[in-house]
RNA sequence: GGUGGGGUUCCCGAGUGGUCAAAGGGAUCAGACUGUAAAUCUGACGGCUCAGCCUUCGGAGGUUCAAAUCCUCCCCCCACCA
């Protein structure tokens, strides 16, 4: 009988630094593409793009590592492709980090398209209507041929509201998926880091079940998961600050498709090294906004005259060289410009802001960052 | 000068007796967006003392219980002919 390998040496994560007061902590992570520094924002770059920005682009915005989406890249351009072009990286020019989602939240938010088995999940394309079959194992597969840094287990998410009997459903079928996810990784050999998400919905019982049976599989990185589908803010924080602690301390915590500035800023202090969402490039091409002071519409007329930049404080190539009078007028027009510059900015803005929480966190000053940040916002 | 077509709420454009403050676009204004089917979606868009009332469909008269819609005259625009 062959030796089977450890999953969890798959990732290297060392805590470089932790802040008294709060569950707030520095990190770095090491991966296959080199290291990236927690608490970190992710942008979103499902179809192998960050949307309308180039990678050069999004290392002036500091990126460090970006997100994939196994379905849609399954779907398009294609494993073939792929392939060909010997995985995402070399393909689309990144040479740094990539953490690919499963495909498990598109099963969830295409739902009408996919139905759930022991097995996995059938389901028809949005694009074609074509029937596909993603099983854990398949799921580990394709984000090998991707070349993900971080690959994440398929699961099942749900939304809110949701039984208790739904979610412990979805929870099981997450917990077998993970456990074969595992089997397939380490029969595989696959280099690649693969990590556990925790279900469970608003339950704490079955997040803390959830937890406990992912832990004994011994990933290399948790997420939670299943969070800011449709609960309040306070109720996603609850959930998020009975879940996180139960997560190994020596192992990155990811809280997935998470959040606002504000979220990010609370849940660091709950113990969370990573995040990704929509929201800074998505709003960008919806002409909102990210400041100190809080969100702006750029179409709003009141800016049409306004010869300042986005946000005084900001250092992006858009806030340097573009007033607010431009970028409106870029938006209104809909300039292809508008959307680069805008995102340029989002992107810079939550970046930037990750950086300076991992400056106080390292120089212990978190709770005073966290209390000006919370200050400026009331301007 | 003749013949034909036309002037509708910011713009384009439906509507040809009541169900019309008037379809549909656009523009404008505001909002939403949380592991991207999203350069998307939603709402407002004559005025007011707002479940009602007032003003509006080139202008002025008229017919009718009722007119953007029918009649008369006038003004303006477009096409063709001379």
């Amino acid at each position: 009988m062959t030796e089977q390998k450890r999953i969890s040496n798959a990732l290297k994560f060392e805590v470089t630094g932790q802040c008294p007061e709060s569950r707030a902590r520095a990190g770095v992570v090491t991966t296959a593409h080199g290291e990236i520094e927690t608490p970190i924002f992710m942008p979103v770059g499902t179809l192998a793009s960050v949307k309308s920005v180039s990678v050069e682009e999004l290392k002036s915005c500091g990126a460090q590592i970006i997100l994939g989406n196994t379905y849609h890249l399954y779907l398009r351009p294609g494993m073939e492709v792929i392939e060909h072009m010997k995985g995402q990286h070399r393909f689309m020019n990144w040479d740094r980090p990539i953490l690919t989602d499963s495909g498990g939240f598109q099963f969830f938010s295409l739902a009408k398209l996919a139905k759930f088995s022991d097995e996995g999940v059938s389901f028809q394309s949005h694009i074609d209507g074509s029937r596909h079959l993603f099983t854990p194992e398949k799921a580990v597969e394709i984000q090998s041929i991707l070349g993900s840094d971080i690959m994440m287990s398929l699961d099942w998410c749900i939304g809110h509201p949701a039984d208790k009997r739904e979610t412990l459903e979805a929870l099981k079928k997450t917990t077998l998926w993970a456990k074969r996810g595992v089997t397939y990784w380490q029969e595989h050999g696959a280099p690649n880091a693969l990590f556990g998400i925790v279900q469970g919905g608003m339950y704490k019982e079955l997040r803390a079940l959830s937890a406990e049976q992912l832990i004994d599989l011994d990933f290399p990185g948790y997420a939670v998961g299943g969070l800011s589908v449709g609960e309040p803010t306070e109720l996603m924080y609850e959930m998020a600050d009975h879940t996180v602690p139960l997560l190994p301390a020596g192992k990155p915590r990811y809280v997935m498709g998470v959040g606002t500035p504000q979220n990010l800023v609370e849940l660091v202090g709950m113990g969370v090294d990573m995040f990704d969402c929509v929201m800074p490039s998505r709003n960008a091409r919806n002409g909102q906004l990210f400041t100190e002071k809080g969100t702006i519409n750029i179409s709003n007329a009141r800016f049409r005259l306004d010869d300042a930049p986005i946000d005084e404080t900001c250092q992006c190539d858009t806030c340097r060289n573009y007033s607010r009078a431009y970028l409106r007028h870029l938006y209104k027009t809909r300039e292809l410009l508008a959307y680069r510059l805008n995102t340029i900015h989002n992107l810079h803005f939550y970046l930037n802001l990750m950086k300076e929480v991992r400056q106080a966190i390292r120089t212990g000053t978190y709770l005073t960052f966290k209390r000006q940040f919370y200050s400026k916002l009331q301007e």
